[in-house]
RNA sequence: CGCGGGAUAGAGCAGUAGGUAGCUCGUCGGGCUCAUAACCCGAAGGUCGCAGGUUCGAGUCCUGCUCCCGCUACCA
């Protein structure tokens, strides 16, 4: 458990052509915001940055489609993922967009930068245009007939009846899918980076130095691709949509999105540091400082490749300590589709189960696609929150709490001699909880976390002390029910990064404050006897079978496709 | 086709220095009654994807194969 360090912490900057689901809380927020939540406690100086990717033909075409403007759409979308994220408890010290004016300049000062220091190849090359939309087609918006199975509707990149990887010259009849006119050759001009001159640092820095550091996944699928050689990458487009190209000779260019994206993060990293009077270089300058990149797997290649050769090739900044990058997660046995609105959309959800946030919290984490991928099903879902929230830990901390009431009339138990065994015990808990953490394991983390209250149940069932009290034996009942009170205390401390509002209520009821995790020890406890808590309420609640009949209904009501 | 990850009890997962197979949920039996019919204890249940090999000994190392998921540069 380090402290007085730095942390730059980042998730993936969220699209706006959409909503968000479980998939990406899942995958790059929650764990980040674990993991910013437990820095904080450790005393260390956090920035954890987000904010709305805005940019991309996506988003264009997405406005063109709805006839609506470019502006209502990022808008619409910005403030509905922003408000989801606070509603989940993501507890982001900046959320910025890439639309802001400050993103805008400072990814034109990082082009000029690498464009002065000649990093960039200029190619002119032949691709397929849209004569009637006047644009520039990707190879998803071309559509024609498969060349091996004849499916009509392969797209310029794949088919998706055969499988086939396709390049957009190889459709027969192949159509825009913007306008159905067939799509002509046309001459364009782009800035490249080339890739391949950063093959070296690349395999310096993550091959030999992130061996066995770095998750199996996210090393494997770096070294695969720099195994496979790495070309030149185009960041320019042909788009009305973005970050002008910063260059007499480029009108009508945009940087490519994921040119922009991870600059995103430093965006938003002045952003909140102009606010809150920091430096933000000290966030991404300083060589003790340690930035850690949240993402799912999908993000590997620009957070390990293309934004690290970025970054190096402009000299000043520090390099990514880590990217623990999620597998993904899959829904009731189907990959989750946002086509095919099969998916459970957060902001519905928090419709469906009003103040239930940590039941979902907690669930995604126990279920993390840590290592591979996983499956989210309602039935786990409720089985999780039934008899792992409910029963394990909050019918621990309500029985506690009614002992206290019965026994006590709320007031903390003076002790005579502590149970050491018991108290060292649970102690032990905090280097558990911390150490998965610093791993990144944050299953196991959570893991441990209700092992805590199945060591606080237990110690109960142990010592009966409702059977003592009735034997008039009240010392030692005082002994027991202070340790168990501890127990509570310690409970709503360590379950801050996973469960943080039910956390909150604990500690509400027990009217004591939050600790920093450094300054838990077994031998200086949380609770003083004479302490008055408050009156028990529940802190969870059960989910009915029909609520998660009603959800799986839902789901296979609105599936498309 | 190439590459990456995975395959362990009914389900979900641990098992990273080769040495008698573990955890959670579920099922069955028992205990307790302070508690959200919650909690605690015990039992059943696995030829560790398949086939070879190295070794006194392999879930763990090597070779080949099968299946699932993903990536292949614009869908977390």
């Amino acid at each position: 458990m380090e402290k007085n360090q730095r942390f730059t912490i980042t998730s993936a900057l969220p699209y706006t052509n959409g909503p968000i689901h479980i998939g990406h809380l899942a995958g790059a927020y929650l764990p980040a915001d674990i993991y910013a939540r437990y820095k904080r406690l450790c005393e260390n100086d956090v920035a954890f940055i987000c904010g709305s990717d805005e940019h991309g033909v996506a988003i264009s075409i997405k406005a063109k489609q709805e006839g609506s403007s470019v502006k209502s759409i990022i808008d619409k979308y910005h403030n509905l993922i922003k408000d989801t994220f606070q509603e989940f408890g993501i507890s982001f010290d900046n959320y910025s967009r890439t639309s802001n004016a400050i993103h805008h300049e400072t990814s034109k000062q990082f082009f000029r930068k690498l464009d002065q220091d000649n990093c960039f190849e200029i190619k002119n090359t032949q691709q397929l245009y849209d004569e009637n939309e006047e644009q520039f087609l990707a190879d998803r918006f071309i559509e024609g007939e498969c060349p091996k199975c004849g499916f009509e509707k392969a797209y310029g990149d794949q088919c998706e009846n055969c499988g086939a990887s396709l390049s957009p010259d190889d459709l027969i009849n192949p159509k825009s899918k913007l306008s159905g006119s067939k799509p002509v050759l046309k001459e364009t001009k782009h800035w490249y980076l080339p890739l391949g001159n950063y093959e070296d640092f690349l395999n310096k820095w993550i091959i030999e130095g992130k061996k066995g550091i770095w998750k199996p996944n996210v090393y494997g699928q770096v070294k695969s691709w720099i195994d496979q050689g790495l070309e030149s990458r185009a960041i320019s487009r042909d788009l009305d949509w973005g970050i002008p190209i910063p260059r007499d000779d480029a009108k009508g260019k945009v940087m490519y999105v994921w040119f922009d994206a991870p600059i995103g993060y430093i965006s938003s990293t002045k952003e909140w540091a102009k606010r809150e009077s920091k430096n933000w270089e000290d966030y991404w300058k300083k060589s003790d400082t340690k930035l850690i990149h949240f993402i799912g797997k999908d993000n590997i290649v620009f957070h390990c490749i293309i934004f690290p050769s970025i970054l190096e090739a402009h000299g000043e900044f520090i390099l990514p300590e880590n990217v623990p990058a999620n597998e993904f997660l899959n829904l009731e046995g189907r990959k989750i589709s946002t086509s095919n609105n099969w998916a459970i959309w957060l902001h519905e959800y928090l419709n469906d189960f009003k103040d239930m946030q940590d039941s979902l919290r907690y669930t995604l984490t126990v279920n993390s696609p840590e290592s591979k991928d996983n499956d989210f099903t309602w039935k786990d879902f409720q089985s999780r929150n039934n008899n792992e929230l409910v029963a394990i830990l909050g019918n621990y901390i309500n029985r506690v709490f009614i002992l206290t009431e019965k026994y006590f009339n709320n007031v903390v138990p003076k002790y005579e001699e502590i149970d050491s065994n018991q108290i060292i015990k649970i102690y032990d808990y905090v280097s558990l909880i911390s150490s998965s953490l610093d791993k990144f394991k944050f299953r196991d983390a959570v893991n441990h976390l209700i092992d805590l209250a199945r060591t606080g149940n237990k110690y109960l069932a142990d010592k009966e002390p409702w059977k003592l009290y009735k034997e008039n034996n009240i010392k030692e009942v005082e002994q027991i029910l202070y340790i168990s009170l501890e127990t509570c205390a310690l409970i709503s401390i360590l379950s801050e990064p996973f469960i943080p509002n039910s956390a909150k209520k604990i500690r509400d009821i027990m009217d004591i404050n939050l600790v920093n995790w450094t300054r838990l020890k077994s031998t200086n406890q949380i609770i003083q006897p004479g302490h008055k808590i408050k009156k028990s309420n529940l802190i969870f609640r059960k989910i009915e079978d029909d609520e998660i009949e009603n959800q799986l209904r839902k789901l296979n009501s609105n599936i498309k496709g």
